[in-house]
Formats: C-alpha cells, structure tokens, sequence
DNA sequence: TTTATTACCTTGACAGGCTAGGCATCGCAC
DNA sequence: GTGCGATGCCTAGCCTGTCAAGGTAATAAA
C-alpha cells in the first residue's frame, strides 16, 4: 500500500461531508481531519476541493454556515446540515450504493 | 428506482473497459452493451464518453485497435487488452476496492 | 525565533464525462 | 419504396469537480 491515497474522490465528496455533519455541526478543518481519521488516512481531503465543496452546498441549500469557536477556541466557520441536506444526503447515499454495486459487481471477484 | 441510472462513472470508466476487454476482445458498440447488460442496466455508457476513453487507453498503450467485423459481419473496430492494459487494469481494480471499501465504509450503515 | 498546527480562502489548470449533434449501413414493417 | 430502429463509429463544446499551489492569520511548542 502507497502511504497515501484515494486522492481522486470520484464525486463523493459532497456526500462525505453531508454525512460527517450527519454527526453534528463541524468546521471545514474538522470535517476533514474526521474524514481522513475515519477513513484510516486511506481518503484524502484537499481544502482546494473541501471549501469550493462547502460552498457549493451552502449555496444548494443543504447545510448552512455560522461563525463560531471551535474546541480549541479558535475562530471557524461551523457547518451544519439543514432539512433538504438530509434528503440529499439520503439520496447521494442510494446512489453511492447502487452505483458502487454495480461497479463491484462487474470489477471484483465473485 | 429510476427506470436508467448511475450515469455518472466517477472515473471508473476505463477500469470497467479494460474488464470487459480481458473477457476477450470487443468493439465498442459491444463493451457499451456488455457493461449495460451485465449491469442490469444500472450502467450507462454514454458513445461521447466511450469513444474518447477508448482513444486515451489507446494512445497509453493499455489496449490495441484492428478493423475487423462484428458478429453481425458488420465493420467494427475491435479492440483488444495488451500487457500493459492488464497490469493498468489490475492496478485499478485494487484502487477501486480501496477507494469504494473507504467511502462505503463511512456511508453505508454498518 | 522558527516551526508545526489550526483554520480559512483563492486562483488556474486539467481531466473526465456529458449533450448533442453527425455519418453510414442493414433489416424489418408498413 | 419508404421510413424507422438498431448497429457501429466519431466529434465539438461545455460543465463540473478535483487538484496543485499558493496566500492569510493566530497559537503553541521547540
């Protein structure tokens, strides 16, 4: 295995970040980091995707921004998800799975 | 469900040729159907992406043209898998596995 | 004082996929 | 015969997402 990789994150991004804010509200910066930790380093968040990605989404509609503290009592910007963020993530998730499936089905192993 | 799908390849478009291809070889018009079929539909490849994948992995060496006929006795270009297409391949087939295992495993309900 | 970390942001380029066209041939139904 | 769907190939132009590479600023530790 390279140290790092699955960089190129194939358009999900936006359903990553939707569902790390399904947790609670975070900042940009912690979105990532949980993203990375959560994926055992193996994703790869680069902020020139992750803030275009944030607001994107905020213009849609599915999360929305507040200027607050962060743990460790620093400025940041806390995104959290709204009613239409959930839907969408409901449906990015759908869509994840049935795309991934058929992909799988055809590149793996039986 | 949606009567088409995931039409939206994410990058996946030449690991899933160069599967199809290691079957044996195959003109385009056939990898788009074979992909569809053995998808249940739930692929769709569109000729506009097609076609130009099949021009870059040719151009990188991972796959060989030849004019020949299709089953049908019709001119039709085959293509073909050469060694380097079969280490690319490979190689992308144990990206995808990574890259899906991460992102499935954040989203999808365990 | 310099470096790493936290935190945010922007610019420019690139690659991939899509839409929407085009061409030609064949077989079948009308 | 005439039209239409299927087979088969191709291209131009756009859109979108991601990336690389930069920048700012504050804090904490060395």
């Amino acid at each position: 295995m390279p140290p790092i990789a699955a960089k190129d994150l194939h358009g999900t991004l936006d359903a990553l970040v939707l569902k790390t804010l399904s947790w609670g509200p975070r900042h940009g910066y912690a979105i990532a980091r949980w993203l990375e930790d959560s994926s055992g380093e193996e994703l790869v968040i680069e902020e020139g995707s992750l803030y275009p990605a944030l607001y994107r989404m905020e213009r849609k509609g599915w999360i929305e921004a507040e200027w607050g503290e962060s743990e460790l009592g620093r400025k940041a910007k806390m995104y959290r998800l709204t009613a239409t963020g959930k839907r969408q993530l409901r449906a990015e998730t759908e869509e994840w799975a049935r795309f991934a499936g058929a992909v799988s089905r055809i590149l793996l192993p039986a």
